[in-house]
DNA sequence: CGTCCATATTGACACACATCAAAGCGATTC
DNA sequence: GAATCGCTTTGATGTGTGTCAATATGGACG
């Protein structure tokens, strides 16, 4: 049911440790372009939402079919995916027919540590 | 003088607690747009800098002349670091000549919260 | 008062982006 | 193969936003 082989990496380079957490040091330039392309990821509503259905679904994926009732047409939910899918959030796979998407293991944790610093 | 959109838009613990983790539950249309306002002003590389820049200074706040030199002009850090307030991420005081901002100090648990849940 | 300094606001402009309808594509079923 | 389903891509359009030069504001100091 859950398959767990897959560990991909966070955006489309591979990504190293990522950043210190903010309060630790500036930001350089590229640390900050990388990052500022998750946040802006989730700063849609709708992508949001959809990030958010995903992350909390039952077996921590989802089809689209189970999540795209969010007020937009259909193209639309696609594009937010996708864009999602770049940013390093969201992976996806095709079985059959339909198309499963799951949120990045590493990506909660690595934002959050940005965030608030060691857990 | 009291602007009301610069207002955190994160509550207090004991009056709102704004939201669970983004894993938890689906987020409703209501939290889906106040939480995508504060991810979104972190979505821009130059003000990510600065926040950091601010987040990371010695004694918690600095002054716009200590961090402005991100590489764009000075009405447009200006214009970021409005955006940042009225997303609730910073405050700002004027002492004298100079106008100090800091972190508004729930935001970074708060949103670390979303992401990675209790701590 | 006048000048200088630090920051904010205004106005203009180019570009990014969210959105939808329509068309395309892969897989299943008949 | 043809029809259908689930999803993606394309193209068009209106709105949002990052940027700067110019200007304004507000305090400090002669």
């Amino acid at each position: 049911m859950v398959d767990l082989k897959t560990q991909p990496v966070v955006g489309d380079e591979a990504v190293q440790p990522c950043c210190p957490p903010l309060t630790e040091r500036p930001l350089s330039r590229e640390e900050s372009e990388r990052t500022a392309k998750m946040f802006r990821a989730l700063g849609d509503p709708v992508r949001l939402r959809l990030f958010s259905r995903i992350a909390s679904f039952a077996g921590g994926e989802a089809c689209v079919c189970d999540i795209s009732d969010v007020g937009v047409s259909q193209p639309t939910v696609s594009h937010h995916l996708k864009k999602l899918k770049e940013a390093g959030l969201l992976t996806s796979e095709r079985r059959g027919t339909w198309v499963y998407y799951r949120v990045e293991p590493s990506v909660l944790s690595t934002m959050g540590q940005l965030l608030v610093g060691q857990r």
